[in-house]
RNA sequence: GCGCCCGUAGCUCAGCUGGAUAGAGCAUCGGCCUUCUAAGCCGAGGGUCCCAGGUUCGAGUCCUGGCGGGCGUGCCA
């Protein structure tokens, strides 16, 4: 490819003045007249050289005058390289495009390591509600870019099972089930209200009758504890699978209890020396490691605090072989991540284990107004409502267009309308527009190219700015899902995908078969339709392989529904 | 008090390791459908990039200090 053979050219150039680490930039200009690619890598040579810029920009464009694809090169502005590159250089990537194909844009950075993303990790007291589509998209989307960079990734969801916000969600319970049996148990103090508790009451009353009216034992909280558990975790897995979110492993905090991880953690810590009593609590030395305070891990009562678990959990990752994992969860959680590593260093897990991404939270609007809403009011607005409203594309596409550390305004207005404000809808458009283009050809009796043949056709002949622009950006689509992969940012694909959708309808507009038949996509020219129709072909290819990304289906034909 | 995140157009937000005249969508205004879907395109207006210093040939981007907002700072989870 021309981009990089022109960085290597411009890497030796520098090797030979007795640079080598030279750091510079080698990408499109957004001005057309600065050419399809510049360089500053004579400004940040010339500290290091101590010449002036220009001169060695000069130097620069005589010596790499003849590498091939290069049309000319000019020096500009305070010493910027511009390189003009032959209509057949920049077209070549389409030929590369169409050939990989659906697998266009994947790279083996992961060399087949395996790591996992754990997200959502919701309790099982409620419903899943926006907080978490934001989690489970971003979540499921950073799974996908990790796969399409050689990554052998395991999607794990971590259910808090056990403490005291389960038992306060089964004494809800038993308060709804004796208040259907006529009695008027109140709903207890940091207790659950919501019109779910009451259905699930009601489900368990009729599942068991009234046989536990006036149990009050632990058994009885324990069966309705388990009904609870299992009817939320269901209700939760629907909502998931509606937003087209799959899970390799739901992994129980109660288990870590049960198999005496939680007991072998505490004691791995208490023989590192790390540890000591105060005030009849069983304190880790966290501030060692970074930490703003020291942290109890067994309270005075005897019974862990909750950061043990997640490290006795972690510690458990790393054993299972995951020794790259990428934790997604609320920025409200920022807190215990400091106090987990502590603990995980401690037992001589590296400082940087695990790996957080930790989104802002979300607010939702409707006709400009904020909708409130809390679990414990029982207020919702659920993450399969929202599916179910607005679909669960569009959903995930809001969820997944701001920077996850960046507040997201989830606009219910925007998500519902169908028409032409939605940025999904633009997207999608224009790669059902490419396919009706390619079905147009094939009714007019053309042949159309497709894998095989498409590399045939003569890319030089592409030479409108239209053309080469959209041209430019589809070879620039794995550079963006790697820098989308490595920075944990889908919206970085999101971006890219409206930025290509809008060339692809310039490109499509500019040749509008009766106000400008010359670059019209499906023209009597066999060869100029074949390469306008390579073309079509390497756009859609990238629009559909960066949906996929996404989790996001590209339609070949769109439906009004009007 | 301390820690983390955020502050860019009327609104919601992009801006990759510092690069050329700061961008997109929405909103506003003006054009474009007898031929490939107008769910689109073309154009216009709209900016003290929170403020003040500093580093640099060059700062929205890096450093320091403020201001404003969110979250955290429990022997709650």
């Amino acid at each position: 490819m021309y981009t990089e053979r022109i960085s290597d050219a411009l890497r030796e150039a520098a090797s030979g003045w007795g640079v080598d680490d030279v750091r510079f930039r080698l990408d499109r200009p957004k001005e057309a007249s600065h050419g399809d690619l510049a360089s500053n890598i004579a400004l940040a040579l010339a500290a290091r050289l101590k010449r002036p810029p220009r001169d060695i920009a000069g130097d620069l464009a005589r010596r790499l005058a003849g590498i091939a694809g290069v049309e000319r090169i000019e020096v500009a502005g305070p010493g910027f390289l511009n390189f003009f590159l032959e209509a057949g250089a920049v077209g070549g990537v389409l030929h590369r495009i169409v050939t990989a194909g659906s697998g266009y844009g994947r790279n083996e950075d992961g060399a087949g390591r395996r790591i996992m993303v754990e997200f959502v990790s919701a309790n099982p007291t409620g419903p899943l509600h926006l907080g978490h589509g934001r989690q489970a998209a971003l979540g499921d989307v950073i799974a996908r870019l990790l796969d399409w960079s050689g990554w052998d990734v395991h999607r794990e969801f971590y259910f808090n099972d056990a403490g005291r916000q389960i038992s306060r969600l089964a004494e809800s319970v038993r308060a709804r089930y004796r208040q259907l049996l006529g009695h008027d148990d109140p709903v207890p103090e940091g207790g659950y209200h919501g019109e779910y508790v009451v259905e699930i009451a009601g489900a368990f009353l009729e599942r068991e009758g009234d046989r536990y009216e006036n149990d009050g034992d632990e058994a009885a909280l324990e069966a309705m504890r388990s009904f609870a558990v299992g009817v939320l975790r269901d209700e939760q897995k629907r909502d998931l699978a509606g937003f087209k979110v799959h899970f390799d492993e739901y992994y129980s905090e109660r288990s870590l209890y049960s198999d005496g991880r939680v007991k072998v953690t505490i004691e791995a810590l208490d023989a590192t020396g790390l540890t000591y009593h105060r005030d009849g609590a069983l304190w880790l030395r966290t501030t060692r490691f970074g930490d703003q305070k020291d942290r109890v891990m067994v309270k005075r009562d005897g019974s862990p605090t909750y950061f043990l678990p997640d490290v006795a959990y972690h510690m458990n990752k790393w054993e299972r072989g995951f020794h790259e994992v990428v934790n997604v969860q609320g920025s409200d959680h920022h807190g215990t991540v400091d106090r987990v590593r502590a603990g995980l260093q401690a037992l001589g897990r590296p400082a940087g284990y695990p790996e957080y991404v930790l989104h802002q939270m979300v607010t939702v609007e409707r006709g400009g107004e904020e909708v409130r809403f809390s679990k414990r009011a029982g207020s919702y607005t659920t993450l399969g409502e929202l599916s179910a409203e607005v679909g669960a594309d569009v959903a995930r596409y809001f969820f997944l267009m701001r920077r996850p550390e960046a507040h997201l305004t989830f606009d219910l207005d925007l998500a519902l309308d169908e028409s032409d404000k939605n940025p999904v809808y633009k997207v999608k458009y224009a790669h059902a527009r490419l396919c009706r283009l390619e079905k147009l050809a094939r009714e007019r009796g053309w042949d159309v190219p497709d894998e095989s043949s498409a590399p045939r056709a003569d890319a030089s002949l592409l030479r409108a700015s239209a053309e080469r622009e959209l041209t430019k950006q589809l070879g620039e689509f794995p550079g963006f899902l790697r820098r989308a992969a490595s920075g944990r940012t889908p919206h970085v694909v999101c971006d890219y995908l409206e930025r290509t959708a809008g060339l692809v309808n310039s490109w499509y507009q500019s040749g509008h078969p009766t106000r400008n038949p010359g670059l019209a996509a499906l023209v009597e020219d066999a060869g100029l339709r074949d390469a306008r129709l390579t073309l079509a072909l390497a756009a859609r290819t990238v629009l559909h392989n960066g949906l996929a990304v996404l989790g996001i289906e590209a339609p070949e034909r769109m439906v009004r529904d009007e």
